[in-house]
DNA sequence: TCATGATGCTGAGGTTACCTCATTATGAGG
DNA sequence: CCTCATAATGAGGTAACCTCAGCATCATGA
């Protein structure tokens, strides 16, 4: 009990007023990691859809609803958002053969290239983004991050 | 089997596949901490009107412009933040002295009060979520991302 | 000093990305 | 087979943005 305020607390509460503090940086390293993908993307795709573009082409043919879940939208929002990509010519849906009354989302050719230049532009972004720091500070950043609880205060 | 090399490319292209790369490390913090905040928000209070209450708090006497400014909106839609605030009674318009032109917002004392505990929340947040890291993690954790250039590629 | 253009806010109206609810078709268990 | 749950979607609504136009005021320079 004594280190929350010994410690922890001290650390967070009495730093220097213009030293910008840990929350922020943390935010403010995922707002300029954002910023630089979005850049990425060009204006023709949003980041929403090309999160959705991601998720149906790491899944293979994908049920609607688990684009869904996986995007944390209402199941008929997903329709929209399918409905989006498909009228680009990113993703045709089929019937699942397994469930017929569902629906599964898969990429076509073009999905697929536009899928592959949004993920290299990513992981470019990424490389050149984390290309700041040293082999040492990127394993050890990793390290920390990984030990920050990635779930609420009281949930499991 | 992984090979010898361990170059910054390879630890960023080479992990397993099932450990999260740093990218998503990263964005999986920052997503956690903006949970943490967003439920000790509590219903009544969106993340974008608490973040438009600490600017107008910490700007003292704040025009509408410089609330646009702060949330990235457009000056347009800052009238409609702050009429929303207004009529909840969190802020308060006032014609500004230096140009008559232009409104000042400010909080009202319940503004004040809300601030005060969205603020304590938030410290807390913050507190609570990097309490699961020692002292020397939280200044390794803050020297390494000041490093990282929250700037675009090629903007200075 | 006064015409001219810029600036600060807001009314009017449009867009977008969500949502809920109802409907249709199908699956699954007694 | 009857009933209830589930998958997708049509219909319709909402919230938070946006642009554009308008009014009042400021700032400038002839």
């Amino acid at each position: 009990m004594r280190s929350i305020y010994t410690s922890a607390r001290m650390l967070l509460t009495m730093r220097d007023a213009d030293e910008p503090s840990l929350d922020e940086l943390l935010m403010g390293a995922a707002r300029a990691l954002r910023r630089r993908w979005a850049t990425g993307l060009g204006p023709d795709l949003s980041p929403h859809d090309a999160r959705a573009l991601r998720v149906i082409g790491h899944h293979g043919p994908t049920r609607l609803g688990v684009v869904a879940d996986h995007l944390r939208i209402a199941p008929r929002s997903a329709t929209d958002v399918v409905d989006r990509l498909e009228s680009r010519g990113l993703v045709h849906r089929s019937p699942d053969p397994a469930d017929r009354r569902a629906m599964t989302v898969s990429l076509t050719e073009v999905g697929e290239s536009v899928l592959a230049e949004v993920d290299e532009a990513r992981r470019e972004g990424a490389a050149d983004f984390f290309g700041a720091l040293s082999d040492r500070e990127r394993a050890s950043l990793a390290t920390i991050l990984g030990r920050l609880d990635p779930r609420g205060p009281r949930e499991g």
